[in-house]
DNA sequence: ACCTGAACACCGTTCAAGT
DNA sequence: ACCTGAACACCGTTCAAGT
């Protein structure tokens, strides 16, 4: 890569932080290459679509999920580890406006750039769901599917500005809905 | 109102479901005044919003919503009523694709012109669910907004073409986190 | 009263022309 | 190799001009 297209990539990317922080998902492509003293032309082809340019934007957070999640699963007990991480997944997913609904829909199709890491971040989230069903603190009739539907679900939810401080308390409530075991239930035992 | 007026009107409507039920919520407003063989300034003008369209589109629906409600709310017993309504306001947002966002959406801004709707179905859902918490067979920690907010949040999930075919499982899921009613949580007590 | 076409400022895609 | 400006086909908004 020639000197002058290193440097462009990378400031666009700088730039495209701050916009997408501002406008979200749906920021528009040319004010980005704008700001970025580029030409449209140049942000394309460094990024053809605009999720390349978030798999390039999100691609480390990504990456540190996945390990999290075998982090979580050497530390402490599945069901917490399944909690926590279901936590940690939720305030990703705040990291930018829309987020979660590309991610929903690179997770159907292949060919989007961001196939790959919802892949990854999927398939380590059913690792954690088996291993708690294994030891019969979560709920048996649940796929890997099942849990990254739940997950990107309140994802979406915390996403819309009226249901952001509810956050940690509807997580609560869907994950008691997925653990069985009695000690991640408090809240709802407390209502009795 | 002229008679003209009426006629452009319902032929706007009545292309509007067509039009809406291939794009979904994002569908193009130019599209649907150029298939109703009508100007865009006058659909416009008929509809001012995008969101004013759709809540001509939506409004039978959703008055039967929280009529419903009233109904299964007087013929069973509050968690069996909750479950119900649940399960009979994800259909719903099945209807067009993106009408969950697009009310979320409008639950938060009153100048919205679906914001009365959204507010009828919000208060629908929460008297069904203090009626339930009366019975102790709802969680009690949790208010009208959780409830809306989940129910959203199922609904856009469903709304996901990779997550549609599993949409009656995730309501079960979700409804066991609600619900404390031990006959409302078979699939979960099944997995035993 | 009601409708319309056109002008406007946006968007992302594409490509021939430049260095 | 890499960048760019311009043309293109779209979008929703607005408004002066028509009946």
């Amino acid at each position: 890569m020639r000197a002058d297209a290193e440097k462009n990539r990378s400031q666009v990317l700088t730039v495209a932080r701050d916009v997408v922080t501002e406008h979200g998902t749906d920021a528009s492509m040319r004010d980005i290459a704008r700001r970025a003293g580029v030409g449209l032309a140049t942000l394309l082809r460094h990024f053809p679509t605009r999720e390349a340019l978030f798999e390039a934007l999100l691609c480390t957070n990504l990456d540190a999920l996945t390990q999290k999640a075998d982090e979580l699963e050497a530390s402490t007990s599945a069901d917490k580890a399944l909690l926590s991480w279901f936590r940690e997944l939720v305030a990703f997913t705040q990291s930018y406006r829309g987020v979660v609904a590309m991610m929903a829909a690179a997770h159907t199709n292949p060919d989007s750039a961001l196939y790959a890491s919802c892949a990854a971040v999927h398939a380590a989230g059913a690792r954690l769901l088996l291993h708690a069903q294994g030891e019969g603190t979560a709920r048996a009739d649940m796929s890997g599917d099942d849990l990254f539907a739940l997950i990107t679900a309140l994802g979406w939810a915390v996403d819309q500005p009226s249901f952001a401080p509810r956050a940690d308390h509807l997580l609560h409530i869907v994950a008691s809905g997925i653990l069985t075991n009695p000690s991640s239930n408090d809240a709802k035992k407390a209502a009795y």
